[in-house]
DNA sequence: ATATAGATTGTCAATAATGACAATCTATAG
DNA sequence: CTATAGATTGTCATTATTGACAATCTATAT
């Protein structure tokens, strides 16, 4: 008897604009009133659908992971049988594939706001070792050879760099540096036992 | 006839009470209040030397700016005869040497705020390419035969990582992973011809 | 000692942010 | 049509933040 429920798509669209709100304005510029502006609706609605301020971190912390895990399980998905560390490269280090997925950026706003709020740490941490895993996974097909550490290694060094060319974009970074970034990610790749 | 003038203290007090504010709590989250608390001293005083928000964020951005030309160069001048790349990628990635030196946490934060104030880019890209550059003038030195493209890529590298794992510091990730982040720096270097 | 520039503190207004709750609207099952 | 659960909007109180200005205190040169 009564109507549908919009709980689920309205939420996730709010939770998009808190995301999209935090890149733009850092974790404590994302207030509710930008947060409904983004999303397009009243602010008082942000409440109806997720409670107060700290079920909202909540919230966004869960859908954040949940995206840059579904991001990163869809880069990987998308290499294809062969050559497939380079294509890594080649999408990780497209500034316009930084663009379009932005949610590392969200990932690293929560990490420099983990000061304020320590019980997301543990989550984020979760979530950039599997970021990090899934790179190192894919050295490892490549490089069967190496040793897990090794690819450990290589793969935290790609990520950093992946994550810092990634927050420079804001700057208005050339096209150069991103190009450099990547070669960079490809002399650790060098350095591991070929075959 | 008139009192000493405390103005140059007081400032560089107040501006690194500033610094640290952003640190923890973000650009958006270093309030007046929380500045003038972390500095000792009442908020009103803030505008008396400081001016109001807009000359104060000019007034961090060339006191962070500053301040990490300096540790940069006192990294730098640290630096044995011999050996120095290892020296170098020795104290850059030892955690207690970030815990010391946390400018390069303010830059990231200012990096991030960038969207909502790019008058700030031109500088903090500045700061940024001078870093990657002192980092690319001693592995020049070190390794005479490579290029400049090479050594540039190389830095650009080892100083993405450093940022990465400087920045993820705050979640509370192990010694363990610092050391990778070195291991991968060294890798960067071993790409370049040696002699 | 006294005048003066600077240091320090106090106070008020305007706006922003959040929390909490009330009121109204609307789709849908029966 | 009607009852109901959910969606949407409205309103108020409290606190936070900043700006602007006034008032007082203090060190120092003369």
């Amino acid at each position: 008897m009564p109507r549908s429920s919009l709980k689920e798509i309205r939420s996730k669209e709010i939770l998009a604009a808190y995301a999209d709100c935090i890149v733009r304005f850092g974790f404590n510029g994302a207030t509710q009133r930008r947060i409904a502006e983004a999303a397009g609706v009243k602010r008082t609605i942000l409440r109806h659908y997720l409670g107060n301020r700290e079920h909202m971190i909540q919230a966004l912390l869960d859908h954040v992971c949940r995206q840059f895990q579904m991001e990163t399980n869809e880069l990987i998905a998308a290499l294809p049988e062969s050559n497939r560390v380079s294509e890594l490269l080649n999408l990780l280090f497209d500034s316009q594939y930084a663009k379009e997925n932005n949610s590392a950026l969200v990932v690293q706003a929560l990490m420099n706001a983990s000061e304020q709020h320590p019980e997301i740490n543990d989550r984020l941490m979760a979530v950039i070792t599997q970021f990090i895993d899934a790179v190192a996974h894919e050295i490892q097909l490549a490089h069967p050879k190496s040793s897990e550490i090794d690819t450990f290694e290589v793969a935290l060094g790609i990520v950093g760099i992946y994550f810092t060319i990634d927050s420079m974009e804001s700057l208005g970074v050339s096209d150069d540096w991103w190009f450099a970034a990547e070669r960079s990610a490809y002399r650790l790749i060098d350095t591991l036992k070929v075959q």
